[in-house]
RNA sequence: GGGUGCUUAGCUCAGCUGGUAGAGCGUCGCCUUUACACGGCGAAUGUCGCAGGUUCGAUCCCUGCAGCACCCA
């Protein structure tokens, strides 16, 4: 083995074995257990999200295969309808040409052509994730049996009243010219002005000054709105207005949704260009009057000379207009929310248009109720009540898209308008025959749906739905979405209501929710912000030149490059180094907390490419050991899947062997919990702190000392053992390592298989508790720390051998003291180790205490008296305050009277050690001191 | 305005429905000990945001306040 892990030459290798080899198809087993990827867009490039989510799903998906369960990992990508055709478009837009110039089928096919050549980006970024999906069973939203699973969800919906055509305000995107869901929306804050118009009465007896945020839209005014009880207006309520440049009356209405305190307490009320103005003009009756065109340009309401402006000139020209005539009162900053598309970042225009709507209010009853009765769980569970709130103020969600890549909506028009929903063109037709009596000509939508419509049947279309497949059958319901809070009522909302709806069963039986992951300055990572980091940069490593140029081109606003190098200059001066998949992957399994903001940092990451390197090491070592004597032979039944080895007699092998006890059961808990933090840490803990720092240490004088071949066969097949077993526990958080020394240490472990992937999950009743084990290594530990820390602290220098003196030894003490003879030796670095003779007296020594045992090491010219003597000091000032404390609770009568008996009972057996160390301490003290004194 | 969270060591975060405050990184000593310097050994560091309340006992439960974040209007 190498001296030094190096991922890069192991990774894709292994992975290709993986893939090639089908480890990743589901296997016979006894139970089921899957989960369907929320399919990335097409478009998409793996971002740290994505990094996040999948190790996590990959964990999971991967302990269970190896608890032997039928494993399904179901992966895919949507068509993301929006961010395709924009790709395209842009595309054609480089060759010179337009959508518009080419036919819709001409179109759709090179969108396909793009698919096939780049739309497998992020399917090769989550083989380099270590991602175990089947491959052979990847799906696309847009493949035939997926559509045709949206056409029969779309007639069933229909056909039961739960899908509409209906006219109303909607986001309209007017750069793609296409309806949004409110939440393909972000609003965001930004500067934006006031401004106060005057509108005269139209019998010119005074004005009303408005205030609005629009002022080109007053084109479309309907009204203007004053607060019922608002005195300064009461008056005028009734009266007409005469509105400037479009010279229509419009009647001063009274209605309590206008804050009289905000501007000048008159709203203008244009219905068909802003929500709330539109719920007013409902409740009034109000005309609405639209005055765009689709493009966001004044249309022929607008009077001629401003006809097909776009809405921003026509801003300008409309308030100097007014201005001239001297309606422009007042002009004031402003800050307020403005609504962009996500995709275009254009600004939405609320639009009045004909779009297909779901009825939504019956589809969630049911998906509430799922959660309320717990069918399906949310961990951490409190976000069902951001789902509750979500849910019960629902809106109906408007699906049709005016895209050409998409599912076409399965509703055709005949020549009187009216609408067949049907599973095929044929079948529309019939429709019509039946009506009219004769064949009629008719006319496909045509819109397409929201790419979030065939995404919400992706837990069961994919599966074969709506055949009645076995597929279905074994993995459905899922057992669990995994995916960011953020996407709550994309994905968890949406699957669980058509779920329901079809399947009638939900789709997956919990919901992990993880946080979001931002930068180290807890910022939201966004290309616009130039702090994105690619999750492969991190594996790969990346030069600061290529960093730089990767997050300063294609942005969306140019002139924000120079800050953006100069920042991303600043915080990586050398680049990024490369750490390997393993530690992104421990590293994202231990942010992992149940907090919402996960902060991202580097350093977290470095450490675990150290700690690959120390379980490289480790595994070194264990070969380097073995490589001295003969391994212990294989079993003669090498094909039992159990590893039986002859059990350990040594202590520390049996304590090993408990640890690792512990820590698989801590693992097994927390994979349960879904807490991979506390999965990590366990590991982490066990590997470094257990098994390299004592383990190791405790067996190499084993190794060495020739004499005793049993007590050495033992070690060696503790060794084998503990590491096969841990490189087992380990893998699902870190595939690759793991497997390439599983596949150099099983062998001579007498395992067998082909690769750790399909290796069984360890099992913590193979390495018993052992708690006569564990109590004689804390012995050992408490000793040799006592010994290191005088040494570490009275700056005795480490190759120094020391002589050990025990006093207060108990038999038990002495019996230890003689079995772990050697070891102590060699961790504390002793000479000689001996107890005090009885009556012997003690010389001036430096003191540790172990219980009643006390251990010293004697000064002869070591150690300064007056050095020692602070250290004690600091011992006994920790040991008096935690004393008082303690003293300070026993005295309490209704301490002693109410708490517990058992914490009661703790307490002053914590009392009574901490006395017994206060004396020892003192003693020591005492003595250290006389002996100052007889030097002076 | 409504909702949901967060505030613990210099930094990033854990802290099990109340009983001894922890980790990683960083910092400071010492060490080229034959698995690993991507290392070893040792050390230091906390009015657990503030103010009340409940309790024998509060980082944990309750109330209020302050600051921060996100979501929905």
């Amino acid at each position: 083995m190498e001296k030094v892990y190096s991922p890069a030459d192991i990774e894709q290798r292994l992975y290709q074995r993986w893939e090639a080899a089908g480890y990743f198809a589901p296997r016979p087993g006894q139970r089921s257990y899957c989960i369907v990827i929320p399919p990335p867009n097409v478009t998409g490039t793996l971002h740290m999200g994505h990094a996040f989510q999948d190790t996590i799903m990959d964990a999971l998906i991967r302990q269970h295969r190896m608890r032997g369960e039928q494993t399904l990992w179901q992966t895919g990508t949507d068509h993301a309808g929006i961010a395709t055709q924009m790709v395209v478009e842009r595309q054609l837009n480089a060759e010179g040409k337009r959508r518009t110039d080419l036919s819709r089928d001409a179109f759709v096919e090179h969108v396909w052509a793009w698919k096939q050549q780049s739309g497998g980006t992020i399917a090769q970024q989550l083989r380099r994730l270590g991602a175990s999906v089947d491959w052979t069973r990847e799906r696309f939203t847009m493949d035939p049996d997926l559509s045709r699973a949206v056409v029969e969800a779309f007639v069933r919906l229909h056909q039961e009243g739960l899908i509409y055509r209906g006219q109303r305000l909607v986001n309209w995107d007017p750069v793609l010219r296409t309806a949004l869901s409110d939440l393909e929306v972000l609003s965001e804050e930004e500067h934006g002005q006031l401004w106060h118009l005057r509108y005269r009465l139209a019998d010119g007896s005074g004005e009303v000054i408005v205030a609005t945020t629009r002022p080109e839209t007053m084109l479309g005014d309907a009204a203007v709105a004053v607060h019922p009880e608002d005195e300064r207006y009461r008056a005028l309520i009734g009266r007409r207005l005469l509105l400037p440049l479009a010279r229509r009356e419009i009647p001063i209405i009274a209605d309590s949704y206008v804050d009289p305190a905000f501007g000048t307490g008159c709203l203008k009320i244009t219905p068909a260009h802003d929500f709330n103005d539109y719920a007013i003009g409902m409740r009034h009756a109000l005309p609405l009057i639209n005055v765009f065109t689709p493009d966001a340009r004044l249309n022929d309401n607008a009077p001629a000379h401003l006809r097909d402006l776009d809405r921003f000139e026509a801003r300008e020209r409309i308030v100097a207009e007014l201005m001239a005539a001297g309606l422009v009162a007042r002009i004031e900053p402003h800050k307020l929310m403005i609504p962009r598309g996500d995709r275009t970042g254009a600004v939405i225009e609320p639009y009045l248009t004909d779009q297909w709507y779901v009825r939504v209010a019956p589809l969630a009853a049911p998906a509430i109720a799922a959660v309320e009765s717990g069918r399906v769980r949310f961990v951490p569970e409190n976000w069902d009540k951001t789902y509750y709130q979500w849910m019960r103020n629902i809106q109906d969600w408007c699906i049709s898209r005016q895209l050409w890549w998409g599912h076409r909506i399965p509703a055709w028009y005949g020549e009187d308008g009216q609408i067949y929903v049907a599973r095929s063109e044929a079948d529309a037709h019939a429709q019509a025959r039946a009506r009219h009596g004769r064949e009629v000509a008719l006319r496909q939508d045509e819109d397409v749906l929201d790419t979030w419509f065939s995404s919400a049947l992706w837990p069961f279309s994919t599966q074969g739905w709506p055949e009645r497949t076995p597929d279905l059958d074994r993995f459905y319901p899922t057992n669990v979405l995994v995916t960011g809070f953020d996407i709550i009522f994309f994905w968890v909302a949406r699957m669980l209501m058509f779920g329901l709806k079809f399947m009638g069963e939900v789709p997956f039986r919990a919901v992990y929710l993880h946080g979001l992951i931002l930068d180290a300055e807890g910022q939201k990572m966004s290309k616009s912000k130039g702090n994105v980091i690619d999750p492969l940069d991190i594996i790969d490593g990346i030069g600061l030149e290529a960093l730089v140029a990767k997050r300063t081109s294609g942005l969306m606003q140019p002139h924000l490059a120079a800050s953006i190098e100069t920042a991303t200059r600043k915080q990586y001066p050398h680049g990024i180094a490369a750490h390997g998949t393993d530690a992104l992957r421990f590293s994202f399994a231990s942010l992992a907390t149940q907090s919402r903001d996960l902060r991202f940092d580097l350093g977290r990451v470095a450490g675990y490419r150290n700690f690959c390197n120390k379980l490289w090491n480790a595994a070194r070592f264990v070969m380097l050991s073995l490589e001295q004597a003969p391994a212990p032979a294989a079993p003669a039944d090498a094909s039992a899947a159990a590893i039986r080895l002859a059990p350990s007699s040594a202590p520390a092998d049996r304590w090993i062997r408990s640890r690792l006890g512990a820590t698989i059961r801590a693992v097994d808990q927390a994979f349960d919990d879904y807490r991979f933090d506390f999965a990590a840490s366990a590991l982490y803990e066990f590997t470094w702190h257990e098994f390299c720092d004592w383990y190791l240490e405790i067996v190499k004088p084993v190794l060495q000392d020739a004499g005793d071949a049993a007590a050495q066969q033992s070690v060696r097949r503790t060794l084998l053992e503990v590491l096969e077993a841990l490189l087992r526990a380990l893998h699902p958080l870190m595939p690759f390592i793991t497997e390439d020394i599983w596949l150099r240490v099983a062998p001579l472990a007498g395992v067998p298989g082909p690769s750790i992937v399909l290796a069984p999950w360890p099992q913590a009743a193979q390495f018993e508790h052992d708690a006569g084990a564990e109590a004689e290594l804390r012995w050992v530990m408490q000793v040799v720390l006592g010994i290191r820390q005088i040494r570490g602290e009275m700056d005795i220098s480490p190759g120094r051998r020391l002589p050990l003196l025990l006093q207060h030894a108990t038999a038990h003490d002495l019996q230890l003291a003689q079995r772990h003879h050697a070891l102590l030796s060699r961790l504390a670095g002793l000479e000689s180790v001996r107890p005090l003779a009885s009556g012997e007296p003690a010389p001036p020594a430096a003191a540790a205490l172990v219980g009643e045992l006390s251990l010293l090491v004697p000064m002869a010219g070591l150690i300064e008296p007056a050095s020692e003597l602070q250290r004690l000091d600091k011992r006994l000032q920790k040991i008096e305050q935690e004393l008082n404390k303690s003293r300070g609770k026993l005295a309490n009568d209704s301490f002693v009277g109410n708490a517990p008996a058992d914490v009661v009972e703790q307490e002053r057996s914590r009392l009574a050690e901490f006395e017994r160390t206060r004396a020892a301490l003192t003693r020591q003290m005492e003595q250290v001191r006389a002996l100052a004194q007889v030097r002076a």
